[in-house]
DNA sequence: ACCTTTCGCAACCTTTGGTTGCGTATAACT
DNA sequence: AGTTATACGCAACCAAAGGTTGCGAAAGGT
């Protein structure tokens, strides 16, 4: 019942300029601090930050090659953390779901 | 094709504890800063300051009464970030299969 | 060899989630 | 009615996180 999603997936994911980023690595089919700082309103220190984080989490890995560091989507943990967006949303819906039909056995219960 | 999410519905819906928020005001169908924060691990205060989030992006609404002032869930809004959360993970969910079409196109033009 | 680029590290600022402390208003009890 | 208890709001404060600038170092291009 209770949310039990893995809050760390989900802060990953919940904050705009990481989902951006996402975005573009998938578009682009990967990109490094600097490539993507070129594409966003942020510094590529601040981009090199979340790339951190959303490696820690596993949601893209690295693969340095130069002076270069390649990021990559890991598809397999993205698509986890997309299913549990989904899970959190299917709850709500069902909850949402189920107070619609309660409110509708009282409104019959009352309003005959 | 850019995540054209609403990021204020987004990042209220981040946070792990409006999170639980959301979920224990849809199970109880309501609830004040004080019951909330008797099932949560914060303060009352915290829980306060949530729900102003909450209420300022209109996922919840409040009714004072005397001395206390409940809060219960707004189901449009909600049904609305829920919306924002499943579009988000189909855009990912397409990437992730174009994705996969492309390198099984190019596995068979290289490995023949 | 020199210059450019890409990066990492460190210091710093601001916002935000969280706390404690205190005052106030409404309800409840005697 | 007067006192006690409860629910709340406001303010100060703290820590973590997103963001910035500044700098030095490693790899590449000329």
């Amino acid at each position: 019942m209770s949310v039990t999603v893995d809050d760390e997936l989900w802060s990953a994911v919940g904050d705009p300029t990481r989902r951006r980023m996402l975005d573009l690595l998938l578009a682009d089919g990967g990109g490094t601090a600097t490539t993507l700082s070129e594409r966003l309103p942020v510094t590529r220190q601040a981009v090199a930050k979340h790339l951190g984080v959303l490696h820690r989490v596993g949601l893209v890995h690295v693969t340095p090659s130069g002076r270069e560091r390649l990021y990559e989507v890991d598809e397999a943990q993205l698509a986890r953390a997309v299913a549990q967006l989904s899970s959190v949303g299917a709850a709500w819906d069902a909850r949402l779901q189920r107070i619609k039909r309660i409110a509708e056995a009282i409104q019959r219960g009352q309003g005959g």
